[in-house]
RNA sequence: GGCGGAGUAGCUCAGUUGGUUAGAGCAGCGGAAUCAUAAUCCGCGUGUCGGGGGUUCAAGUCCCUCCUCCGCUACCA
């Protein structure tokens, strides 16, 4: 039995995230994690709110509540949607646990030790109304190459000029718009991620079977420029993991905070200790996964994430983990996503442009979403949810294809032999249909495993539609009439292919396949390694009900009207 | 500007290291069947593979060039 470690990029703490967010990391993670728990491995699916910076301490303020009691309830809010999409993580942390705090204090001393922190004394610009540093994205101001009057610290929107907030003219505050700025000199920790490059070259160059988009972008930086930069791995914030080295006070970093950036992929590892704190158990039950001193060298542990977090997992992470001189699992591989646009543009979670995830559970079940989703995953290249692709896709794969199938053959069982699986024997159609899908099965499972998620859900469509043509051509409708043993048989597979299907699609559908295992009365959910003996799991006899209407199909003035009430802008 | 991704049938996309008549799903057209959520199954595709040039016996697949879209570009996370 194999170990497996998965972790999803972390959602961060300032509000509800859109489809694209979820489909870029968390669900394939789930879809992988569900698949590697169906073939019978260990599996440890990790996944935390990301709740330290900038961004959520506004987002506290614009709703009046302290920063910890906002983080508090998002957190809830985002653990409660994770639920509603049925996301199975074995445990969803806060990276502002104290787990977090200590092991990334921890990291900081390490590498301190290890001489891979340098400290830097910088200019900041400070907002005395705000009484806060601003990041360079914070500041307004006028663009000095077009004349832009809203261009940001670190940018222009307008003409995309690169720019310095110094630059800007008559900079003012993007939080309060006071114009009271001031550079401030302000000390920072640096992680010399300089002096880990070879290091980092060396291994991102061994990865020689991750996705083209993953290291493309890790030799970008890497290559680009001077080669990679040190990073600073500290802020002039008040919420935060307080600067420490170890457990021992940092001199001259008092009242600072770790960046957000060092302490969030961190919580991969500490949310794995609340996990063993939540669950009673002692340190050596999550050090078995992260350690491989103590257990972990056979773990496989893979990554989730859109491809705008690639180089602090391909990088920054990697430079941490190495840096400590301890012997923690680094990433084995990692599988990143491009982006789901809406509508012929962005999603955009600052403008409100999209479907949310609390949204979209409010109109259909988590179901559809995961299927349209993942079945659409932005892999090779962006992709484009469009209500009319969604209504299409979802009724006719979902409620023609699968969910007819279920109805029409437990229906006709029901009427003609009873609520009961029937006597028969398998000839030789049933034989050519499991000559048929049992190589289909195979490759659907090394799609599975090579965590190709669209073709896999193309493979196991391919394997529903062969229910139905198994079906039509066996026609046990026609053959009852003359030979009703013979029809018998036909519907005794038939009822075998739903449990059959409950176990293949559990990924991707978590409910219906509930449904499907709950209609057959069985729990029984072994993966089919010998698809003949799984087709012959309900024996006659066996007693089974008839479930409602698996997937009702969207109409047509349903999609219209959802089409126009999430065309404009989330308040 | 630099780097990366994409441009294949009306739509969404597959197309391994170049090799027989370029594929799938959806939509469309025709037919079969009537167990079923009017759900299924079978048949039907002459597409400048973004444009142009080149290498080769052979290119969607390699090289050059141009065009279009998208992302990243290091203090948003």
């Amino acid at each position: 039995m194999a170990r497996i470690l998965i972790t999803s990029a972390l959602p961060y703490i300032n509000g509800i995230k859109h489809l694209g967010n979820l489909v870029g990391s968390q669900l394939p993670a789930d879809l992988y994690a569900r698949f590697q728990r169906g073939r019978g491995n260990e599996v440890m699916f990790i996944c935390a709110t990301d709740e330290h910076g900038t961004p959520a301490e506004l987002a506290a303020a614009k709703a009046g509540k302290p920063v910890a009691e906002y983080c508090a309830e998002m957190h809830e809010v985002q653990a409660g949607l994770a639920a509603g999409y049925r996301l199975s993580f074995d445990h969803f942390g806060r990276s502002s646990s104290q787990r977090n705090h200590a092991l990334t204090q921890h990291f900081a001393g390490r590498l301190a030790d290890a001489g891979l922190i340098s400290e830097v004394s910088e200019k900041q610009v400070y907002s005395n109304a705000d009484g806060r540093f601003l990041p360079d994205r914070y500041i307004e101001g006028t663009c000095p190459n077009c004349g832009y009057d809203k261009a940001r610290g670190d940018q222009c929107e307008n003409c995309t000029k690169q720019l310095d907030p110094t630059d800007l003219i008559n900079p003012r505050s993007a939080i309060s718009g006071s114009t009271d700025l001031e550079v401030r000199e302000t000390k920072h920790l640096f992680l010399r991620q300089s002096a880990m490059r070879d290091e980092l070259n060396t291994w991102i160059d061994s990865k020689t079977d991750w996705p083209i988009l993953t290291t493309s972008i890790a030799k970008k930086w890497l290559n680009d420029g001077d080669g990679l930069q040190d990073r600073g791995i500290t802020r002039d914030l008040d919420w935060g993991i307080p600067v420490k080295k170890g457990d021992q006070d940092w001199p001259g970093m008092e009242g600072k905070v770790f960046y957000v950036w060092f302490d969030a992929p961190i919580e991969y590892i500490a949310a794995t200790a609340e996990w063993a704190d939540a669950n009673g158990l002692d340190e050596d039950a999550w050090l078995r996964w992260w350690r491989t001193d103590k257990g972990a060298d056979d773990v496989r542990y893979v990554e989730f994430m859109g491809k705008d977090n690639v180089p602090f997992h391909t990088l920054s992470f990697p430079s941490t983990i190495l840096g400590s001189g301890e012997p923690w699992k680094l990433v084995d591989y990692i599988k990143s996503f491009n982006y789901l646009n809406y509508d012929g543009g962005q999603f955009s979670t600052s403008q409100g442009r999209g479907v949310f995830m609390d949204q979209a559970l409010s109109i259909l079940p988590a179901d559809y979403w995961r299927w349209w989703l993942l079945s659409h995953a932005p892999e090779s290249s962006d992709s484009e949810f469009t209500w009319e692709n969604f209504q299409a896709s979802v009724n006719k794969d979902l409620a023609d294809v699968l969910g007819n199938f279920v109805s029409r053959i437990t229906k006709f069982c029901r009427s003609k032999f009873g609520e009961a699986v029937p006597e028969g024997t398998y000839g030789a159609a049933e034989e050519a249909l499991i000559a048929e899908i049992t190589p289909r099965i195979r490759a659907y499972e090394a799609n599975m495993e090579a965590m190709e998620v669209r073709k896999s859900a193309t493979e196991l469509r391919a394997i529903w539609v062969a229910g139905n043509e198994y079906l039509q051509s066996a026609a046990p409708w026609s053959t009852f009439k003359e030979d009703p043993a013979k029809a018998a048989a036909q519907v005794r597979l038939g009822l075998n292919l739903i449990r059959l299907y409950a176990v293949l699609s559990a990924p991707f559908i978590p409910d219906a396949s509930a449904v499907m295992l709950e209609a057959m009365k069985t729990d029984d959910t072994a993966w089919p390694d010998d698809v003949a003996a799984a087709l012959d799991v309900l024996k006659p006899g066996h007693a089974f009900t008839v479930p409602e209407v698996m997937f009702r199909k969207i109409a047509d003035e349903e999609r219209a009207d959802w089409q126009q009430k999430f065309a404009g802008v989330r308040a």
